[in-house]
DNA sequence: TCGACGATTAGCTAATCATCGAAATGATGT
DNA sequence: ACATCATTTCGATGATTAGCTAATCGTCGA
């Protein structure tokens, strides 16, 4: 749980599992929206998956992430649990995300 | 937002809120529960004071703390929309937390 | 005023973090 | 075999973090 929150509290992180909520996309796809070096995004693609929020998978020389949505999902509604929430399904389907600015 | 997770991304915090969900208690009273030192506890306290999610009140010679509960519902809730899920008052009225272990 | 008490600040260490450029790895195509 | 491309690892740097002890601040009661 400390390990989600800990890759929840960056933006850039946070934003790299937004644009995963679309569809599986390759590292690279997804280091072109930052403005940051490949090893750095390298290392934000560490904790994620440090934190099982996505899983990776080689297909020939492009690696595929995906996000975890039920891990996600998991470490939200433990924590929101604590303090008598739930987690529901929202009722708007989650808009198609346009290019978006990431709340510091 | 970003101070938020960061401040949630530490068990003894995440425990200190699970405390004060009970009621508002003194920097000491909260200290009492746990095995680090009290300057330790102190800045535990900022860290959370300084994402907002507590508010400090001096009474006398001790601080009372105070959680922010619409503040925490506000950045989970903020997080949450953003995969289409929606945050709902719980089904079951927050159990009388008997003293816990944090999930690490 | 003095001493005790609750809490924070100061000052330090060790560990972790985000970031980079350069180099290494691994797969593909010529 | 070789060049190329996508990604990760290595090594370094500056910033931040959690933790401690010791010192300080503010308030209360004797």
């Amino acid at each position: 749980m400390s390990t989600v929150f800990k890759a929840l509290s960056d933006p850039t992180r946070r934003k790299v599992l937004e644009l995963l909520r679309q569809r599986p996309m390759s590292a690279g796809e997804i280091a072109a929206h930052f403005d940051v070096s490949k090893p750095t995004m390298s290392a934000h693609f560490a904790v994620l998956r440090e934190a099982d929020l996505v899983a990776s998978e080689k297909q020939g020389k492009t690696v595929i992430y995906q996000i975890k949505m039920s891990v996600l999902e998991d470490a939200l509604l433990g924590f929101a649990s604590m303090f008598g929430w739930e987690l529901k399904e929202g009722a708007s389907p989650p808009p198609p995300p346009a290019d978006k600015e990431v709340t510091e």
